[in-house]
DNA sequence: ATCCAGGCTGAGG
DNA sequence: CCTCAGCATGGA
């Protein structure tokens, strides 16, 4: 067992258990979680969350397939990049339409290969399809986000640069599950935002023991 | 006013 | 293979 895999698990299991478990994505239609992992990227979530409100509820595809650009472009204005996301949902949704908007389909298909169709479509990358195999499908990737690299690097992981390699490592590390790995982020996201912005806040923060006990501190 | 948020793409080294 | 400008709003 690597020093890497031990720190990695260390990490978590602290996380674990001063945070506990809770559902973290904040809705539970797949449709929408497909369209909020686009929605949010490079984004809070707030402003990502006024976009989909204005989409109306209950999300329809066939409702986003029937929008021009510019009046998709428009209605998700407050998320940011709204040129490029509206492309970007169009994508998604005309991708899905090949499997009659069905979730099902989906879940059928091999977790590999699903991935693969994904990253093919023009928008999404390894942490968007990440996101959308976990919390839209139910399968076991782990998403890698801006918070894993600075939580990481902090206790004093040398993070692999490119985004499969250290995904790699972190499901090396913890056994695929999908709710443990739906958890996981969540608390990656919620931690991160406490303690580990750009100027982290190292007091009272729950991994200050690994970080000492880590070999470099590198928590500035 | 400046900084940053739950990234991705395409061009160029 | 890698780096990096560009994309854009809203809140702190």
């Amino acid at each position: 067992m690597s020093e890497a895999i031990t720190l990695i698990q260390q990490v978590f299991e602290s996380l674990e258990r001063h945070y506990g478990y809770y559902q973290w994505w904040p809705c539970d239609d797949h449709y929408e979680i497909m369209l909020g992992a686009i929605l949010v990227q490079n984004t809070n979530w707030r402003n990502a969350e006024q976009a989909l409100l204005n989409l109306g509820k209950p999300l329809d595809p066939k409702l986003i397939a029937s929008l021009s650009l510019e009046e998709l472009a428009q209605a998700i204005r407050s998320s940011g990049y709204y040129n490029q996301k509206a492309k970007r949902l169009k994508a998604l949704t005309e991708w899905f339409a090949g499997f009659e908007y069905r979730i099902d389909a989906l879940r059928a298909m091999e977790q590999a290969e699903l991935r693969k169709q994904l990253l093919a479509i023009n928008g999404i990358g390894g942490e968007t399809a990440d996101v959308i195999l976990v919390y839209a499908v139910g399968k076991p990737s782990f998403v890698i986000d801006a918070y894993a690299r600075r939580i990481f690097e902090r206790v004093g992981l040398d993070v692999p640069k490119s985004y499969e390699a250290f995904r790699g490592l972190v499901e090396q590390a913890i056994t695929p599950d999908t709710q443990r790995y739906a958890h996981y982020h969540g608390l990656m996201v919620d931690h991160g935002q406490q303690f580990c912005n750009p100027t982290p806040k190292c007091d009272a923060c729950p991994l200050n023991r690994l970080c000492a006990l880590g070999r470099t501190n590198t928590c500035k």
